[in-house]
Formats: C-alpha cells, structure tokens, sequence
DNA sequence: TGAAATGTTGGGGCG
DNA sequence: ACGCCCCAACATTTC
C-alpha cells in the first residue's frame, strides 16, 4: 500500500541537500511569499502542497463561488510552480493527518507555512506544529495575508482595539510594512517517488457542471496571481485618483475589485501598500485616494484583528445584548431577499450582482444587509451564511465583521437606528439608474426619476415602460417606513440590556 | 459607512 | 411700509 510506503521510512542523514514542505494555503502567489522564500533561500528541494480541507472547516467550509475561484487560482499557482521547476502537490482530507505523512515521506527536515487566523484554522496548524516537531521535523510558520499580525497592534493597555480608527491610527503609526519578497527565480523540486500520486484538481469537483452557473463569473474575473496584479495595476493607473467620490458609486468603475484576491493571496496586502503609496509618491492628485484605498486594506486587518481576538465571531453576537433581540425567521422575505425579488430595484440589483457575478459593490452590500436585518428583522447569521456561500471573497472575518457591523451587534458598529433607505441610497449613489437597469433589466425603460420607486409610478408610466407590477416585477414585500418603525420598536426591547 | 422629525431662518407674495 | 403667512433651505436633534 501507497500508505504504509510513506509512513516507514528511515530519516535521512542532516548532511543531506535540505528539503522541505511549503504548505500554501490562503496564499495562493510566488511573490511576497515568505514560506516560499525561505526554503528558496536554503537551496531547499520542495514539496508545495495544497491540501483541500472540506472537513475541518466544519460549518464554515468553502462556499460554492469560493470553490469556483479556488479552483482557478490552484491552476495559475500550479501553472506558476511548475515553470519555476517545483510542482503543486494536492491532496484532500484533514491536514494534521496529511501534512506530517507527506512530510516523513519526502523525508522533509521542514515544513513552511503563513499563518491563518480562522479559529479553526489555528487549531489545526497549533496541532501540526506539534507533531511535527515530535517527529524532528521543523515547522516554521510566518507572517499569514495581512499588512500587520493581529497581536502587533495593541491599544497603551496592551489589548486590542474595538474601535476602527484608533486602531488604523495605531497600525499607520507602526510605520511601513516588510517590503514585498520577489517570486523565486526558480524551484528545486522534491523527489516524487516515494508519494501517492497528487490529487487532480478537476477531480475535486469545484467547478459546476449540471448545471454550469459559473458563466458570469468567469465573465467577470481572472483569479490567479497574474490577474490580481493587472487587476491592482488597472485601479491604480486611473481609478484610484478619485476613489472618494467614485466609491460610492455601484454603476461606475470606481473601486478595486481586490477582494477575492486578497482573501485568496493572489496578492498581498503588503504589495498592495507598496505599490498603491508608489502611485500616490508619482501622483500627489493620487494620493488622497491612494489613503482612502488602504483605509479599507486597514479595515481587512481590523476584522481579522477581531476574529483573532473573539473567535465565536461568526456565530455569537459581539455586543451579547444582542442575544435578547426578537429577530423573525420571515422564511419568504428572506427567499425573496435572496433571489432579489423584493420589490426595492436597488436591493434586487445587488443580489442578482450577487448571483450572478459572485460580487457586489460594498455600497450596494451596506443598503442589501441593511434590507435584510432591519426591515425584514431576519437574523444576520442568515445573511452571513448566503453571502459566504454566493460571494467569490467570502471571507470569514471580513464577512462575519461586516454583518455584525450593519445589525448593530460589532464592534464599531453602526448603531441599530442607521437604518439605509433603499430608495433614498439608490438616488443618492445611482442618480442615473444605470446600476438598477443593469441588473433588474425589467425595469429598464422606467424614467430615471421613478427607478428605483417603480411602485409610484401612475399606470400609464408602468404601461409604458412595460412593467406590470406584481408581475413582470414584484411589488415592495415590505413598507419601508413602517418596516423602519418596527425595527426601532424592537431594538427598545433589547436597548437596556446587558 | 443614515434618515426622519423638529427647529430655525429668510425671501417673497400678499393684503 | 409693514405684518403675516408660506415654504424652501438649512441646521439640529432624535431614533
């Protein structure tokens, strides 16, 4: 058996050419990378590894459009290693079970990783670490995806922060993060022979087939490192400039689309600071934007920071006199909130962009989870669990932060009476309606000023453009401004507690 | 990284 | 000329 070949195998003598495991994971790149780096820098032969851990994830396991872009980005990566002379190995199941038998069979002296910082994520390296040490093999773990480590930014108390701006003031204050690694000029590849043969990707299945829904999404994006490069590069060289102002607004191509490669490490936030500060420094027009872009960088490490520090993050409210709160489990609100049938164009736009694309413009985010937890009083955990199913950057910390922010629940969060006004958000920041008509096609041929109120519209508009309310397209599943009241009715009951 | 309710001010129409 | 009212525009408070 394969197995038993891998597990008895005699250590190989210390003056032996060093070899090593470097484990990728949410750090699907070459560059800046310094696992890699460092058994590079050894003259290492290598194993990279990838392992698919359905398992230990639990409830909180890959997403369907995460699978779609893990699965795309494993192929650039493999593509890239295996120029550089080192394949990708692949393998499937619980990490604290492969990692230390591939590594006894490539007889390893070493094992590189970057840390995660998922809470389950860290009991499976903590564990690994172990067992690898016990079996003489070092495991060396580095900085993981963020531009500082979650235990570096510490309030005078030495805690950390649960307010977003000191923290950012605290981060920035620490000074310019490690300069970016370069991607290794090439691999020494650790002998095979001795292993299984590497899982094949399309054997995974993380790609749809019946039926193929992943059209929009190849449509819309190239995951891999090369992409998340011409992706950063394209923003830079214009967009950025004016991100203030273009930011908020959905139909334009006002933001970065960064996301998904960030959370995949395509791209890592230590270039991005590099190479965005680099084009504020040539552009002083720039450099306002430029800030305003690595604000939200500071934001992605904020969140981590929190999910470190409050691990139940995704599950248990932050602020726990949320525990009292009488959310309903309105099971038709929230499918036609999913579907984006609610009757509001702005919230339906974004979650057929959702759908579709596996994306949707933050601004549109803010208003659709608003829509979800205030004025339907679903549970936010609700909301999570789609948005980690259907977006290409769910992210646990980020997406589990985020909801917690907009029901009020987080840490620094907005308080429960912000509620967002889905017309007045879709006037203000889709003036022209170009966003609505783009995804809520139905309604193309409305007037701009009744776009995204088609309800009072008189009917000979509603004739005119073709709609047919209840229809072609729904009427509002709730009255905003009494929804709004009932909301705040209920966040009285729970406004005292504990 | 809200919105609605309430308060204040000032211009213009009008008797 | 003056007081009165209306109301838009803006500011402040409240949820």
């Amino acid at each position: 058996m394969q197995q038993s070949a891998e597990t008895h195998r005699a250590p190989r003598a210390a003056k032996d050419v060093p070899r090593a495991v470097v484990w990728f994971r949410n750090d699907l790149r070459v560059s800046d990378h310094a696992a890699l780096a460092a058994a590079a820098a050894r003259d290492a032969e290598i194993l990279p590894l990838y392992i698919l851990e359905d398992e230990a994830a639990g409830d909180l396991a890959l997403g369907a459009a995460s699978r779609w872009w893990l699965h795309h980005s494993l192929q650039a990566l493999a593509g890239r290693l295996a120029a550089l002379g080192a394949p990708l190995h692949l393998a499937c199941g619980p990490a604290e079970e492969i990692v230390p038998r591939l590594a006894r069979a490539v007889e390893a002296d070493a094992v590189y990783w970057q840390r995660r910082y998922e809470p389950w994520g860290i009991a499976v390296d903590t564990q690994i670490k172990a067992a690898l040490k016990a079996d003489g093999v070092a495991a060396e773990s580095f900085p993981g995806g963020l531009l500082r480590e979650p235990w570096e930014v510490k309030t005078k108390q030495g805690g950390p922060y649960g307010v977003f701006t000191p923290f950012w003031k605290a981060e920035v204050a620490l000074g310019e993060p490690d300069e970016p690694l370069p991607a290794p000029k090439a691999l020494k590849s650790a002998p095979r022979d001795a292993l299984t043969e590497s899982a094949r990707l399309k054997d995974w299945g993380l790609t749809p087939t019946a039926p193929d829904w992943a059209g929009g999404l190849r449509a819309a994006w190239t995951p891999g490192e090369q992409g998340a490069r011409a992706r950063l590069k394209a923003f830079l060289d214009g967009p950025v400039a004016r991100y203030q102002e273009a930011r908020n607004r959905p139909a334009e191509g006002g933001v970065s689309r960064l996301s998904p490669h960030l959370h995949f490490g395509e791209i890592s936030p230590r270039q991005v600071w590099r190479w965005a500060r680099d084009a504020g420094r040539a552009d002083a027009a720039a450099e306002q934007g430029v800030w305003a872009f690595l604000r939200e960088i500071g934001w992605r490490d904020f969140n981590h920071n929190l999910l470190f520090h409050n691990p139940e993050l995704p599950r248990e409210n932050y602020q726990s006199k949320f525990n009292a709160f009488p959310w309903r489990e309105d099971e038709a609100g929230y499918r036609a909130w999913t579907r984006g049938l609610t009757g509001y164009p702005l919230i339906d736009a974004g979650m057929r962009e959702l759908w579709e694309t596996g994306y949707m413009h933050n601004r549109v985010r803010m208003a659709a989870a608003s829509f979800l937890v205030k004025d339907l009083l679903v549970p936010w955990r609700r909301g999570e669990a789609w948005f980690r199913d259907t977006l290409v950057d769910a992210d646990l910390a980020n997406n589990a932060a985020n909801w917690q922010w907009t029901a009020g629940s987080g840490a620094d969060a907005a308080p429960y009476f912000r509620i967002f006004n889905p017309v007045t958000q879709g006037q203000k920041f889709d003036p022209d309606g170009a966003y609505v008509r783009r995804w809520v096609p139905e309604l193309k041929a409305l007037p701009t000023k009744l776009i995204h109120a088609p309800w009072t519209a008189d009917a000979r508009t509603l004739a005119a453009a073709k709609v047919e309310l209840g229809r072609t397209y729904p009427r509002p599943i709730v009255d905003h401004g009494r929804a709004r009241q009932i909301a705040l009715d209920a966040y009285q009951e729970i406004k005292g507690a504990a």
